[in-house]
DNA sequence: TTTGTTATGTTATAATATAACATTATGACT
DNA sequence: AGTCATAATGTTATATTATAACATAACAAA
């Protein structure tokens, strides 16, 4: 469920409790299966259980962590595998870093081209999308005065939720 | 030197390898000097050391990097005693910490409480500080609609500087 | 079915950061 | 000045995050 703001932001609720994770797992999986063949990029194996794993809570989880749920499974797994396929994951845009928390998180947006804004409860960890086009704005008016070229930003809001005050 | 754009952003212009940086780290350092004693907070000699290396340039710099240095000037220095004195520039608004590269860089903003936002280039790494207030609007609205209490912020715009391109 | 390419496995190590406890310096109070 | 509590720094060890380098396996196109 999305909104837009008298600020043209368009965001995600934190998502709620009740909703149908399992079904929002299945989605963005689907999503996520015909963006690779629409460009003809692999949607390993691997790379689809990094991705559930990723996808499995709408809070950042780190690597180690993935790392760690394959190694349980009985999979030797050492890190440069999860790093590699995290990174076709960021490079195919199906998944954001967040840098503040060295964690990396489902895009909700995966379709459209886009730099991914974040608000991040420190409590619960639960963190939403916001795709701000007068945020675009600012940060291209600038950039324009300072005759600088945008390459990539990193836009992260953390603080307590909702359900957690 | 600073600017105010149309969309109500307040930023320095990319430092200018002209302008005078040994007077630039003395303001900063004259400045730091008397906030801290404007809150009783104690600017020891290793604080000052550290601040004065961040300073050193306009570009981040790893807390590795400070370390380096300590131990080239012969002093014998362990991790925790150059993240303590980060810690504490941190704290006092002195410095920033830069998410996306791991690395601190000084305020150019140190007197007024604010967030940082950087224009960083990622081929001389020279960075600059806005403070839009216009950002600052549309995180402020759009938390008011998710009822989500802000705490910190990270906002890093990476990409080529004029002088790079 | 070869063959070049891409993906994954494997080992080692780099880079960043903190925990835990010991020691020293400082400032406030007598 | 001397005591004391607190804050700052020193020290050792280790945690956490990430990548380099090279080996093997899977795939896709001809």
């Amino acid at each position: 469920m999305s909104f837009t703001d008298a600020e043209n932001t368009t965001f995600d609720a934190f998502p709620k409790p009740t909703h149908d994770h399992s079904q929002c797992v299945k989605d963005a999986l689907a999503k996520a299966l015909a963006i690779c063949q629409g460009r003809g990029a692999r949607f390993t194996e691997l790379r689809k259980q990094v991705f559930e794993l990723v996808c499995a809570s709408h809070k950042p989880i780190g690597a180690y962590d993935i790392l760690d749920t394959f190694q349980k499974r009985g999979r030797k797994t050492a890190p440069p595998t999860i790093y590699r396929a995290l990174d076709f994951l960021l490079e195919q845009g199906l998944i954001h870093r967040i840098a503040s928390l060295n964690a990396y998180i489902g895009c909700d947006f995966p379709q459209e081209p886009h730099r991914g804004q974040f608000v991040i409860c420190k409590l619960c960890g639960e963190a939403t999308e916001l795709v701000s086009h007068t945020i675009e704005k600012c940060i291209a008016s600038a950039a324009e005065k300072l005759d600088f070229q945008v390459q990539s930003r990193v836009i992260e809001i953390l603080g307590i939720c909702s359900a957690c005050q």
